[in-house]
DNA sequence: TCGTCGTATCGACATCTATCGATATGAGGA
DNA sequence: TCCTCATATCGATAGATGTCGATACGACGA
């Protein structure tokens, strides 16, 4: 069964040029479920418009008005999925835009 | 208190080019949502590609094997979004994908 | 005015998930 | 070895939502 966990893959054909079969529409909805969430895209812009192009998680909890936990939780997802990568200095956690992954998705919504 | 339904406005800055607030990130997550799932995902696919470019409701319970009052719900929500239009002719409703609107939400994730 | 058939709505249910408080983990510093 | 503090995990809960059977609506044809 699926999870709708773990990293997006190259994935997908563009929606709108070619028939999706059930298990490629299931990956790509897993994948567009982690942007369906106003604190995960909040998240993604925040860290994406950081100087340096990243952002200490200890930054998160004040300005997206949730609770650590919650932060924490959002940000497991986000790099589960590739579309963050965690980077580790001391104490604290740094946080930056895979812009790749994010690529993925847009050109999965190709219109042309 | 936001329902998630409703069109989808021209709506929100680039997602990785300017910093989201509350309601920019509400409302791009509300239309990411229609796209995180992979009976709406399967649904435009099969519009958009079929001879025409539009498709007849009544072939989309068996195509997608899912009950009638399934796909009429995706239907709506799609339709209620702008994502699909819809063209009753006689008894049958058929669908055409609003390319512009997909553009919208493709535009959203901008990656440069 | 019926009957048929495509579609929409209703009601119910199971699953998913965003959220938080409490607590655990783990790295640094004293 | 403690204490501190950043982060992760756990457990619980409320709300959202995908699904279907039953039923209502509405257009067409006889």
């Amino acid at each position: 069964m699926r999870t709708g966990k773990g990293k997006i893959e190259t994935c997908c054909e563009p929606v709108l040029a070619v028939p999706l079969d059930e298990d490629e529409a299931a990956e790509l909805a897993a994948a567009f479920k982690l942007l369906a969430d106003p604190v995960r895209l909040r998240i993604l812009s925040l860290v994406a418009n950081a100087p340096g192009g990243e952002l200490c998680a200890c930054d998160l909890p004040e300005a997206l008005g949730r609770s650590q936990p919650t932060v924490s939780h959002h940000l497991s997802l986000l790099t589960e999925a590739g579309l963050l990568t965690r980077d580790q200095r001391g104490k604290w956690a740094w946080f930056r835009v895979e812009r790749d992954r994010i690529a993925v998705l847009r050109d999965a919504l190709a219109v042309s």
